[in-house]
RNA sequence: GGCGACAUAGCCAAGUGGUAAGGCAGAGGUCUGCAAAACCUUUAUUCCCCAGUUCAAGUCUGGGUGUCGCCUCCA
């Protein structure tokens, strides 16, 4: 049974789905005013895993994920670089393709954007009205947040609390402070679009609610994001959404927010300037490695950043990487098969038992990774006794343990290929393969010297050589 | 001020009321020409503190302390 946390009940749930054997996600995006950030990139591997996992499931996943590209942020960063907010967005939407692609997130199924979206938002803005739970004000349009009984479900809070507490200067026009925007009124030089109340643009909140509406229907399974948007983003979109179509129980099902990446413990944010761009990470880690780290805590947990963390991490992955390779290489041998691996295939499917166990429980990705390791573990103590010549190569087993790691390395998205950042493979193996052989051939006529400038070297240009007693292998 | 979350070894981190997963780092050993990798052994009588419920609590309840987040743009 499927167990997720829904923010709006605090509560781990059976998921059921609105269709039977289909999943449908709405992701908050980003807005592309900046370069991504590691903070961003969470959620974003936190539902990749998720996708993957649904598949395995064998269900047909359904994914939409906005990019809000009219926004404030935007129109000040396009009148900074002295461009306009379309070259704006789409430079950071490029970019943040780019840096996604390399953490190996597949794409999403929709990527509406609020510019290419208007006509549907200015019509949802005006059913709001009609309803009598939005109201114009001098070519803005607010919406009434005492009209919707529901509010502050979400985050749990009544709007009688969040009076007494703000700390924001009311705008007096409107009727009630805490109601929000769904229509600007266009000022000087802005971007804007023609609508009823005169030339503007959305608010924030509005483009989630009509796209979401759109591309997934009345109600749809899962709509997630960082815990920051519970309040007022998501709550605000409840607000809209369920006023203008719908009833108290539909729109989204089940919300999940994934904790912060926090520096230092505070919380990464633009706004501070204390964050990380992935950009920036990448150049000095494998874009794996940075996904593992992401991966290895519990999506909901805050998770802290730091360089020390990120060498964890590569330690760690290393660890599962080379089991792998060892099953490899031991494939690759011309060794009998022997039935010498059933017992480790049995193991194996275990840890995949225990690995969809802990997905089950909310995607826990930490326990599932354990999971990995013991096996990893085993596979390592079956090499050993394979290089010792205790046992021989049981490739058809051996074949089916790698199924069942791959199996759980494809969910969570590592491990994906042999790390190739070289280009041309075939060439660097066999040239490796060159090398090696004149290495072993110094061993074995002892001439250490040339054995160790040839691992010396290779060491200088990120290529370990890894004796044993079967030969040696490399990594970079 | 209001609301909420969290507190587990040197560090990171799981944990469904039944006797503390896993990773990193450390120590000792096996292997090795030396390394690296790998393997084995080892590292929390105890889960922030104090009460309570229970045959049994890291897990539940109450109180306290500390940290973080949201209430303002934010993943």
């Amino acid at each position: 049974m499927l167990k997720v946390y829904n923010t709006l009940t605090r509560r781990k749930e059976e998921f059921k789905p609105v269709i039977p054997g289909q999943v449908s996600i709405y992701v908050c995006g980003i807005t592309p005013y900046n370069d991504s950030h590691i903070g961003n990139a969470r959620p974003f591997v936190t539902w990749d895993v998720i996708k993957r996992y649904f598949r395995k499931l064998g269900y047909k996943v359904k994914h939409v994920q906005n990019f809000t590209d009219v926004d404030d942020k935007i129109i000040r960063a396009a009148n900074a670089n002295h461009m306009t907010w379309k070259e704006i967005s789409d430079k950071y939407i490029a970019g943040y393709f780019t840096v996604m692609d390399k953490l190996n997130i597949e794409h999403a199924d929709v990527y509406p954007r609020v510019s290419e979206n208007m006509s549907d938002i200015v019509k949802m803005i005006e059913g709001l009205v009609n309803k009598g739970v939005a109201y114009p004000l001098d070519g803005d349009v607010y919406f009434s947040v005492e009209k919707f009984a529901g509010y502050g479900k979400l985050s749990g809070r009544k709007l009688d609390d969040m009076q007494a507490g703000a700390r924001v200067e009311v705008d007096s026009r409107k009727h009630h402070p805490m109601d929000f925007a769904l229509w600007k009124t266009a000022k000087p030089g802005e971007p804007s679009w023609d609508s009823p109340w005169g030339k503007g643009r959305p608010g924030w909140h509005i483009e989630c609610s009509t796209m979401s509406l759109k591309y997934l229907g009345k109600t749809f399974d899962f709509h997630g994001g960082g815990s920051d948007l519970i309040f007022p983003h998501h709550e605000n979109e409840i607000a809209q959404s369920q006023s203008y179509c719908c009833d108290d129980h539909s729109f989204a099902r089940y919300w999940l927010h994934n904790g912060f990446i926090t520096i230092n413990q505070e919380k990464m944010s633009k706004s501070l300037n204390n964050f990380f761009t992935v950009k920036d990470i990448l150049k000095k880690y494998p874009a794996e490695v940075l996904r593992y780290f992401l991966v290895a805590t519990h999506y909901r947990s805050p998770l802290d950043f730091s360089d020390e963390r990120l060498k964890e991490a590569e330690a760690g992955l290393s660890r599962l990487s080379n089991a792998k390779d060892s099953i490899l290489e031991l494939l690759s041998t011309d060794a009998a098969d022997s039935s010498s691996a059933a017992s480790l295939v049995q193991f194996a499917e275990k840890a995949k038992q225990n690995f969809y166990s802990a997905m089950e429980d909310d995607f826990n990705t930490a326990l599932a990774l354990a999971a990995m390791f013991d096996l990893a573990k085993k596979i390592n103590v079956y090499y050993q006794s394979v290089t010792a010549g205790t046992i021989t190569a049981d490739k058809e087993n051996l074949r089916k343990v790698l199924s069942i790691y791959t199996d759980m390395t494809d969910i969570l998205g590592i491990l994906q290929t042999k790390t190739d950042n070289t280009g041309d493979s075939h060439l660097v193996d066999a040239l490796m393969n060159i090398l090696i052989s004149i290495r072993q051939d110094a061993r074995k006529n002892k001439d250490w010297a040339t054995a160790d400038k040839l691992r010396d070297e290779l060491k200088k240009i990120g290529i370990t050589i890894e004796d044993s007693p079967t030969g040696a292998r490399w990594k970079n």
